[in-house]
DNA sequence: ATACAACTTGAAGTTAACTTCAACTCAAGA
DNA sequence: TCTTGAGTTGAAGTTAACTTCAAGTTGTAT
């Protein structure tokens, strides 16, 4: 099956131009140009799903980029993809532990500002931000 | 107690370039400049601390700044206050969910690639992605 | 007096990942 | 034939959050 760029636009929710780029920097590979429109396979289908999972988890493009040339032999590479999925595991683990510690500061805020919206309705004093649980 | 630049540099193991650089997009206030240079007190490093916990939250320089202008005036912006911090909920939630998926496709990655190895010492034939755990 | 380390300034540069633009091409339909 | 819609190009612009730079200033130590 062949896919124009509109339709793997619109299977990725991605913009064309972010398609387009993709290609231009290396991601996209073997791509058909025929009279100046792009035409994809399920390959490319593939890819973009990799490179979505992969941008989930944080890894920048050229890595991204780097894992496609080192796929292409396996056999040769199979410890340096290990590597560098090792490494990116351990950063996408750092990020969500942050991202986790950030998401309860908010709550606790938010907790903090509900009680301070209480005190404001009620005329009643403000919290202590010591005394907001937990 | 006052502080020189270095010292908050040190404390929240930011360059000193950052620091100027939150003074000079209205994040921190009231910074001291005696003799051309910076004095700091402990105000300043209640920003900083907080400052720090929003940035884990993914809330964007100029969101930090607006809460801090925010909450000069709580009786008036609570409310406000508590729209930008719940928005932020929302968003950092969904950061974490896609984060954690993320992860999880990188981990099964890992699995996999730990299996090909296995199969390239061994000789044993290559796994195949959908035999790979969960 | 001199040197040094710590700090200053404003402007310009950096990075990643796109996005926007103007001008162009092509195939199909009225 | 003319128009329309979908797509193309290469170059330049955008955004956030910093960082780097060269050149200057200050207080302290030798």
């Amino acid at each position: 099956m062949k896919y124009s760029i509109t339709d793997l636009s619109k299977r990725f929710n991605l913009p064309a131009s972010t398609i387009r780029y993709y290609e231009k920097i290396g991601l996209l590979e073997n791509v058909e140009h025929i009279n100046s429109r792009r035409f994809y396979d399920d390959s490319h289908i593939d890819r973009l799903n990799a490179i979505e999972c992969f941008k989930q988890a944080l890894l920048p493009l050229d890595e991204i980029k780097l894992f496609f040339t080192y796929e292409k032999d396996m056999e040769a590479n199979a410890d340096k993809i290990l590597d560098m999925m090792k490494a990116q595991e351990a950063k996408s683990k750092e990020a969500l532990e942050t991202l986790q510690a950030g998401l309860a500061h908010l709550q606790k805020k938010i907790r903090f500002y509900s009680l301070v919206n209480e005190s404001i309705k009620t005329g009643s004093p403000f919290p202590r931000w010591e005394d907001v649980n937990p």
